[in-house]
DNA sequence: GACTGCTAGTTCGTTCTCGAACTAGTACGA
DNA sequence: TCGTACTAGTTCGAGAACGAACTAGCAGTC
């Protein structure tokens, strides 16, 4: 292999660490710990708490933990389902949507400061080759 | 802009931290936690603990406690440096050596099953355009 | 309906994390 | 050579993270 994994993969670590601690302090103002953004800006797409343990790859136990934060924040609604009683659905609520939704855009625009750097050509090219990674 | 930077970021996040856990169990099984592997595959370019904190962007007092930690495993040694004697060199011993290269051939591995789906030009693409968005 | 085995989510208690305060050493200007 | 201001690394204590054990509900078998 012409490209040393590892390297790669540490470099694209640091990146990602220095991008997160860039907005970390807007994100705090808004109200947000980091790891609770991603369990705010993920329960559009994966509404259960198991469900979230799953994407996220992280414990259930902690999913518990910042649920219970943001809900006592008002930023999210634990519903009970009715197809299975043991399920909590979480909801957004407006504050919670607009928390999201900011965070986001602080996020967009730390990563996006470093994104200028490359052309748009190769934004989409890496857009591209990420999706193929992830991908199944 | 044509790509969504918070997304691209979430994206490529998942996908870390879905290689490191991938392969956060072969650590283990080497003695070495996530967070001290950072600093393991660190030292040898970033000999000084106030070094290693901003190049990984974490705080000094954990540096500390990872530090106390490899030096009770033996994958690393405090010397005094004599240029200033506030710095404590931190030097890999040969356990060291080892268990940093075999973290990091698990990293390889884990993120190289993942690279494979991708075209050996994609690869040394990305590599180029990580290092641009990381570069000055 | 009772039994077995599964999954959802929480709680508990230990372990880890890290901001603030501290000690020790450096740098430099007066 | 003292004084002031800085940096390196550690300690401490409070709060965060999370594995294991738990309760509650589902699903299939008898």
């Amino acid at each position: 292999m012409p490209v040393d994994a590892a390297q790669l993969w540490t470099l694209n670590h640091r990146l990602l660490t220095a991008v997160l601690d860039a907005c970390s302090s807007e994100m705090a103002e808004l109200g947000l710990e980091t790891k609770e953004f991603f369990v705010l800006a993920e329960v559009g797409a994966s509404p259960y708490p198991a469900e979230l343990a799953a994407t996220l790859v992280i414990p259930k136990a902690s999913v518990t933990a910042y649920v219970r934060s943001l809900v006592a924040k008002g930023f999210l609604r634990r519903e009970i389902d009715d197809e299975d009683l043991r399920r909590h659905r979480l909801v957004l609520t407006a504050a919670g949507e607009t928390a999201r939704d900011r965070a986001l855009a602080a996020l967009a625009d730390a990563f996006g400061r470093r994104l200028e750097r490359i052309t748009p050509r190769d934004r989409s090219e890496l857009a591209r080759i990420l999706g193929d990674l992830l991908g199944p």
